[in-house]
Formats: structure tokens, C-alpha cells, sequence
DNA sequence: ACACGTCGGGACGCAACCGTACCGTCGTTG
DNA sequence: CAACGACGGTACGGTTGCGTCCCGACGTGT
């Protein structure tokens, strides 16, 4: 059998953190650097000031490290998000994801992975784990929540509603690459909370209909 | 001086067409396939059935291909797009946008090269000048019909527009890749028409907001 | 104190690609 | 009809990265 009573790693002979934690930093700073498609295990040895065979002793391939980093990352941190009313729950969402996609590293990482995800079936589906089905529970319950509220309607769709709520601002931070003032943060929540359909706050000022 | 007179390149001597068009299919292909980051001039010769010098000949550099190639395929076709009211613009603007999202070719090259344009000064040029100025163009001037007509409120902000018109769509067909319906779409207008601020068409069934 | 066993580092063979130089080929022009 | 001149293709050196192997160094447990 292989499974001989052996003696537990001790001392030396043990993964030290620091080089795994400069790994993980060198690999998002290359990963924003140079995209995923660019990646070179070698860069990111030298960029974290280590040997390529301390790469190779934690993690088989590229893949698989980008993977587990990934998903690492966007473990964790979970708003409870349920302030009341669904205008409130929308400006704190988009503070949350405004804040996240504010980081240079992510807001450069995330565009890369998602346009890699296309074509790495991999990617797909650590990226919908970590992202999409997070984004649908987030979304879902807020969009549940108003509906119970009545402040949605009954047959709001939810996963139209996500399209809705995300993406105006992944386009404006990601894409786009415009600046986000708190003003335009506050219009937006007024502006998808209509497009939701929620009664509207304010009427604003028109031209006539007819001119002529 | 160098200006001396020369006989004018004829015969064999021209660039053949055929070659050239051969080129330009085989980069959007392997564009779609591996991505800008790991595009090969090697790659695109072997899949056009063409030698490196036949491409080398005609531009400088990888980067001078893909620039040309995505400003030509970007030029052309814009849509005369005034139908009279706020929600057959954005209908018209929808079909237009999603039969262009729904090449796959399309919609694996245009998220890779917004995603490279974040680290690539010559292709966010490009870009800009070919995306994003026309979509401002365009999204500008439908924008700017509504409010004439009373659709909009005065005080729309035009960028602000734009990000909630393109966002949503672009965030389904190229970033979660789900399925476009027409009842998808006819949703999509009347949602982002309400969040524009025009008012709303019909009431839709809402809960109780107090239920206890 | 010693043996253990993995550590990180450097070197290696292999493969892919870049950009260029050189070659024979070919159609037009004078 | 002959010379022109750019054509497309092949071959080349240089560079980069992959994944593996071997080495001395090192800290713990017996």
C-alpha cells in the first residue's frame, strides 16, 4: 500500500504562507498586467521573487491556479443588503459594486476573465459559481423582497431585472470607463427603479408634446 | 532625391485581393479563437492558407492588423433610426444591437478587446473612436428626439442614457451569454424607456403593500 | 545531535513564435 | 518579347515560456 504511516511535513519541509501569499499578489498584478491570455507562469515567479518549482509544488498548471484564486476572491464578503425599501437596497448595491469595480486590479481582471470565459469552459463555469449565481441570489432576493413589499410587480422577471440593476454600471466602470460621481449613482437608482417598474419619486420637467 | 520615376507596380506585381480578404477572415477568426492576448501572426497565416510575408507585406504589426481590421469591420452600416417615438427607437436600437451580439464571432471579439483596451493605449483609441463615439452619436440623438418631443425629461444626461440603453443588453448577450427571447426584448424597451423617465405604459399588478 | 524530507533555486530540453532575408515565380508594360 | 519589380514561400537566428529534474539548505521530531 502507499499508505504508510510517514511523518507529518515539519520544519523546513513545510509551505511556507509568505511565498503563497506572494504568488496570489503576483498573480493578480500580472493577471491585470498582461490579461489571462498573456499569462506566463514565469512572470509571475518573478514577479513574486520566486522559483517557478514553488509555483509548480502548489498548484498543477496555470489553470488551476487561476482558478483557485479566483474563486478565493470573490469568496467571502457578503452584504446582507435589506434596508427597506428596494431604492436602498439598490444604492447600497451599487455601492458595493461600485467599490469593488473601483479597484484597478478588478476592474481590469474581470472584463479579461469574462471575455476568456467565452472560450474556457473552465473559467465559464468557476466564473458562474463565483459570479453569476451569486448575482442571481443577491438580485433574486432584492427583486423578492420588493415584490412582497409591493413596491415591485408581481410578475417582475428576476433574471431580467438583474440584467437591469448590473449592467449599466459594469458598462459605465468596465467597459466604458467613465468617471461615477454620487450624483450619477443617485440617479441611477431612480432610474432602474423605474425600469423595474416601482412607482416613480418625482416628476421631472418636460417639453411640450407639441411645439408647432 | 528618392521621387524618381518609377514604373507603376502591375502584373504580379499588386497585391491580390483575394489574399487580403483571405487575411482579414482568418484574424477575426483566430480572434475569436484564442483572443488578442494570444493572437500568432503564425496562426492567422496558417488558418488563411497564406505565408507571414504575405501579411508582413501589407502591415506593420499585429497590433496595425487588428487596428485596421476593427476599424473597417466598425464602419458602415448606421442605422437611420427615427421611428417617431421613444420606444420604437429603442426597439429598432435593440434589433440592431443584438443581431450584432449574436455573431459568435462578434460577441467573443468585442468583450477581449474592450477587456485589452484596458491595458492598450492604440486599441481604447480605436476603439473609442469606432464603439463608443458612435454609440454616444447615436444614443445622443435619440435622446435628444425624445426630450424634443416630450418623451424625456430636459435635464436627461446623455451618457447617463446611453450606459442604461446599451448596459443591460450588452451585460446579457456578451457577459452572462442567456438567451435573448422577443419577449425578452419587448420587456427591455419598456423598462429602460421607464428608466429613462418616460412615462409609463400600462399599470401591472403589484401586491398588497401592507399584507399583514 | 542526527536523520528526515520537503523546501526554493537553477539548469535543461523542447516547442512556439517573431521578424527578416533570400529565393524563384509571374503578369504587365514599353 | 524581354526586362522589370513586387509577389508568395521557405529558412533562419533569437527570444520566450513550459514543465521537469537535480541540488544544497533548512527546521522539526525522535
Amino acid at each position: 500500500m502507499t499508505t504508510e504511516k510517514r511523518r507529518a511535513p515539519a520544519g523546513a519541509a513545510v509551505l511556507r504562507d509568505e511565498i503563497t501569499t506572494a504568488i496570489r499578489r503576483a498573480l493578480t498584478q500580472e493577471l491585470a498586467a498582461v490579461g489571462y491570455g498573456r499569462l506566463s507562469i514565469e512572470a509571475v515567479a518573478r514577479r513574486a521573487g520566486v522559483s517557478k518549482t514553488a509555483i509548480y509544488r502548489r498548484w498543477n498548471s496555470k489553470l488551476d491556479l487561476v482558478l483557485e484564486i479566483v474563486a478565493a476572491a470573490a469568496h467571502g464578503k457578503l452584504p446582507a443588503l435589506d434596508t427597506g425599501t428596494l431604492r436602498g437596497d439598490l444604492a447600497l448595491l451599487f455601492q458595493a459594486v461600485a467599490h469593488a469595480l473601483r479597484h484597478p486590479l478588478a476592474s481590469q481582471i474581470i472584463p479579461d476573465l469574462l471575455a476568456e470565459a467565452a472560450r474556457n469552459p473552465s473559467i465559464d463555469a468557476t466564473l458562474r459559481q463565483v459570479l453569476h449565481a451569486r448575482q442571481q441570489e443577491i438580485g433574486g432576493r432584492l427583486v423578492a423582497r420588493a415584490v412582497r413589499r409591493g413596491e415591485l410587480p408581481t410578475d417582475t422577471d428576476p433574471d431580467a431585472a438583474i440584467d437591469l440593476i448590473v449592467g449599466p454600471l459594469y458598462w459605465r466602470l468596465a467597459i466604458a470607463r467613465l468617471p461615477l460621481t454620487d450624483s450619477y449613482l443617485d440617479n441611477l437608482v431612480e432610474s432602474v427603479a423605474a425600469g423595474l417598474g416601482a412607482d416613480s419619486a418625482l416628476p421631472r420637467p418636460r417639453a411640450a408634446p407639441i411645439s408647432g
